[in-house]
RNA sequence: GCGGACGUGGCGGAACGGUAGACGCAACGGACUUAAAAUCCGUUGGGGGAAACCCCGUGAGGGUUCGAUUCCCUCCGUCCGCACCA
């Protein structure tokens, strides 16, 4: 703030006398000239969406962000990304759509209520009236008429209605699932929640437990949201991918082992899933999880098995704890018969590294090609036969040591060992296997997914009410449509651990709708995932009745343009296509694809600072002197660090509304968009903002300066200094529009820095009227509706100094005069076997002949050639010419 | 372990297989100024040369090509996602 106060000042100062032209030229102020547009925007209704046809339709959206209180420069890039977009999108000729709203939901909320002992509601408001400020003042084309808010009860009505629709068409299941428990808070914890296998905010030792939750089956579209990854060709291929290892679909083959006593009584039969078959021969042992069934039940008649059931509910699952882990057992005194080695029985165990989440809970054991099988091999004494070897390998001596012989898709390997597959490869052993085990009729090919069902319970306050009764006499009973929205009772005490909803007991006690006897709602909240799954099509009515207007969700879905943090590549992006598909099966809406296109942005870095005694500083307490960073008010020397993500806990942040009211917001969005890719980390830096609106305040000093220019009507005849001005200032607006249609702001805004490069120099040249003042202004005009989309307010200041009719924001965008586009002339390189030795002008389409005969007369040819023969030229028209010597 | 991305000046980064370093930041020189700041004009990958120009140069090594930052292989490094997934 001072600083730029002080640089006003020096900059009246210095324009005196001589330049007495440009001191009648008012210094662009930011202050006043924003709030002026905004207002002028937001009283001309200029950004409000309409559904009228005969318009291609444009919707853009950024990922809305939870009302935390201040926005960030994360946000502000996001936001400025996705408005330079629609502000585009909307020079052309499209209906835009561009609405915001609030992800309000959630924890923090709840943590202010207990910490400060506001109310969740009051907090959230409070925090999105703010927000809504701090967003406005940047500027943006949002259509605030749409804005939405995930806790109000006229959003969240909906998302009932909608859960209590996927209820009815069978897409939600009621089921019992361990979750993390907190004990001393008594709530269920997310898995990033528990930290080194304590609670974040008790750090108690947290507690698997067992507990009846709602659940949406994602997994019945685990194909289908696999298979339609292919078709989402403007996604980015890493989010694909993320979504697709996620999914996990692997091809195996499930079947069963006949289970016998050690004595040789039989036993029901166990269930495996193997993705290698053809390694049944190898098959030393089974074993099953320790939260098997068969573990269960046979836990209640031995100590041993159910002292192993205790250890490894101790574990933790964390990462280390995995890597640490032993391979361990216990024998459940139980055999398996091999399917096709009579009289062969394999020991059955109960082992910790056997997950219960995936395929059966239970596997065959082949230690000879798994590593974890033959580390637990090892451990228990088992036997370990090889029955995949390279080809080279004589079998007779092939052998395992403490690798695994892992072949993987190498078509090298043979089976050996084992009987009927000997001298098959992988691929014809495991189509052996499975044809056989299918005709023995005790197993089939299955695919498996690791993709699991969506648990959406939570025993939190501040979310949206599940709509069910529990009544004892009729079970689990949807409240009915016409009695939503459950609404969130306000009178809720957060003095006691757990959730307050289930001490409410004026709330949670009601008549069963069915039978009118004494029941209970469900206490639990949804998942505030399951509030942002579907927000995108509220944008599209947000006042409707329904969940969904049909005709309004038909014109504006899909999203065109989707911008979020790569952050939610899978989650929200996978909840939101499960979702999507829901909706459609449930009438709601008449597409699969939510998000046409989607753009992951990079995130706002910044170096850190702390003093030598190790304290962190705020980049705002940070000045370099000589060189050095030291800190403003004590003169103390910085140790300064690599820039990583902003974080509180080190101070490396910036708090956008300071620098927005320093700079103004048009400075910041130019700032937020130059240099890096959108898509990488960009690193905030002062002098990158300070030089950002050294610009703003070039590119007004420019449009004055033209607008002085005497004025003239006719672009007929042109010297030819003003023809090549004109090229300029045409091919850089078709790149431009180019740039921004892909999203490449960075490259944009180095055109546009070209363009003011070129008019500058064009103004300053010595010779007079060189330049006719109608291409000046002609380009200036250009250049302002180029830069409207990032530098909005400078914009309209601008073109009101052009006499311009209308609003920027409302302007067509210009079209590029083709004929300006093509050259008649083009610079080639000249090369000398790959060499760059000269450049030559030609006229454009020269023959190649033409051109070699002119290429071998340049100097600096010959001189290259040194009298050495040619053995040909390579010429590319246009573009290149390569003389290749022998 | 599996999957993926990336590696170019002091820095951020440009470059349909075709003149490597556009544009910005920083730095340096100059003009203006009593001075500084601001502004404007220049220089700025390394080396050689008075200059014309020449040599080297996109993590390392190889390959394909008339020509490779770009395509292929191997290696090194950094980052990200998933991970006891049978």
């Amino acid at each position: 703030m001072t600083k730029l106060a002080t640089r006003c000042k020096y900059w009246y100062a210095s324009h005196n006398g001589a330049k007495a032209r440009v001191m009648a030229m008012e210094r662009y102020n930011h202050r006043t000239s924003e709030s002026h547009w905004q207002k002028r925007w937001n009283d001309e209704r200029v950004f409000e969406a309409k559904e009228t046809f005969g318009k291609p339709k444009h919707y853009v959206l950024e990922m809305f962000p939870y009302p935390s209180g201040r926005i960030h420069v994360g946000h502000v890039r996001n936001y400025t990304m996705g408005d330079v977009l629609a502000r585009y999108m909307r020079a052309r000729g499209h209906n835009v759509l561009h609405p915001m709203g609030w992800d309000a939901f959630g924890m923090p909320a709840e943590n202010a209520a207990i910490e400060k002992g506001v109310h969740p509601r009051n907090w959230t408001y409070e925090n999105i009236a703010a927000m809504r400020r701090q967003l406005k003042s940047m500027g943006l084309s949002i259509d605030w008429t749409r804005e939405i808010a995930t806790c109000d009860p006229s959003y969240y009505r909906h998302e009932q209605e909608i859960f209590l629709d996927f209820l009815a068409a069978g897409l939600v299941e009621r089921k019992i699932s361990q979750v993390n428990w907190d004990p001393i808070d008594q709530t269920v914890l997310a898995n990033e929640q528990v930290i080194e296998g304590r609670g974040w905010r008790s750090g108690a030792l947290v507690e698997k437990r067992e507990l009846a939750q709602w659940f949406l089956k994602i997994t019945d579209y685990s194909d289908e949201l696999l298979a339609a990854l292919d078709g989402l060709h403007r996604w980015p291929e890493k989010v694909r991918l993320m979504q697709q290892n996620w999914i996990g679909r692997s091809e195996g083959l499930r079947f069963h082992f006949e289970l016998e006593t050690e004595q040789g009584s039989p036993v029901p039969p166990l269930q495996v899933f193997t993705t290698r078959h053809d390694t049944i021969f190898g098959a030393t042992f089974c074993a099953v999880s320790p939260d098997h069934a068969l573990t269960r039940e046979l836990a209640r008649s031995s100590l041993e098995i159910a002292a192993f059931r205790r250890e490894c509910e101790a574990l933790g699952t964390s990462e280390e704890a995995i890597e640490r882990a032993e391979k361990k057992g216990v024998f459940l005194g139980l055999y398996a018969r091999h399917p096709f080695r009579p009289g062969f029985r394999l020991p059955v165990y109960a082992a910790n590294f056997i997950l219960m989440a995936y395929g059966e809970g239970a596997i065959f054991g082949c230690p000879a090609h798994d590593q974890r099988d033959l580390e637990f091999a090892h451990n228990y004494g088992l036997d370990v036969i090889p029955v995949v070897a390279p080809a080279a390998a004589d079998p007779a001596t092939f052998t395992i040591g403490d690798e695994a012989f892992l072949d993987k898709d190498d078509a090298q390997a043979v089976l050996i060992n084992s009987d009927f597959l000997n001298g098959m490869t992988v691929a014809q052993a495991k189509e052996e296997v499975a044809r056989r085990i299918e005709k023995k009729g005790i197993g089939q090919r299955k695919l498996n997914y690791r993709l699991r069902d969506w648990g959406v319970s939570r025993q939190r306050y501040w979310g949206c009410p599940i709509p069910i009764i529990h009544c004892p006499a009729c079970g689990i009973v949807p409240v009915p449509k016409s009695d939503l929205p459950v609404v969130l009772p306000d009178d809720v005490t957060f003095d006691q651990p757990g959730n307050p909803l289930d001490r409410h007991l004026a709330w949670k006690q009601v008549k069963c709708p069915r039978c009118g006897n004494a029941a209970q709602r469900e206490t639990d909240t949804f998942d505030t995932f399951v509030d942002s799954s579907w927000y995108f099509a509220r944008f599209c009515a947000p006042r409707a009745d329904r969940p969904t207007d049909p005709a309004a969700i038909d014109y504006w879905m899909p999203v065109d343009q989707y911008i979020g943090g790569v952050e939610h590549a899978i989650l929200h992006l996978l909840y939101s296509r499960f979702f999507t598909r829901a909706m459609r099966r449930t009438g709601h809406i008449r597409l699969d694809e939510p998000f046409a296109s989607l753009f992951t942005q990079g995130m706002v870095i910044h170096s850190t600072f702390r003093t030598p005694a190790g304290e962190w500083v705020l980049p705002a307490d940070a000045v370099e002197r000589n060189g050095r960073w030291v800190h403003a008010e004590t003169g103390e020397q910085l140790i300064v660090g690599p820039a990583e993500k902003m974080s509180k806990s080190k101070k490396n942040v910036v708090d956008p509304e300071v620098i927005i009211d320093q700079y103004g917001a048009d400075t910041v969005r130019w700032f937020v968009l130059s240099d890096t890719p959108p898509e990488r980390d960009i690193e905030w830096t002062e002098s990158g903002v300070a030089g950002a609106w050294r610009f703003t305040q070039r590119l007004w000093k420019l449009v004055n300066e033209v607008t002085e220019r005497p004025a003239e009507p006719s672009l007929n005849v042109l010297s030819p200094q003003s023809t090549a001005l004109r090229r300029t200032i045409h091919q850089a607006l078709h790149a431009v529009s180019l740039d921004i249609e892909g999203l490449r702001f960075n490259r944009a805004i180095a055109r546009i820095y070209e363009l003011a490069n070129a008019l500058t120099a064009a103004l300053a040249s010595p010779v007079k009227d060189a330049v006719s003042p109608a291409v000046l202004r002609e380009g200036a005009t250009i250049l302002v509706q180029m830069f409207a989309p990032m530098m909005p307010h400078l914009a309209e200041e601008a073109w009101r100094l052009l006499k311009m009719p209308g609003l920027a924001a409302q302007a067509p965008w210009p079209a590029a005069d083709p004929a300006l586009l093509v050259e008649d002339t083009v610079t080639i390189a000249v090369q000398v076997n790959g060499k760059r030795r000269d450049e030559v002008t030609l006229k454009k389409g020269l023959p190649a002949a033409e051109v070699e005969s002119i290429v071998l007369e340049l100097d600096n040819v010959r001189r290259a050639l040194d009298g050495r023969s040619v053995r040909k030229i390579i010429v590319v028209p246009d573009r290149i010419a390569n003389v290749v010597v022998g």
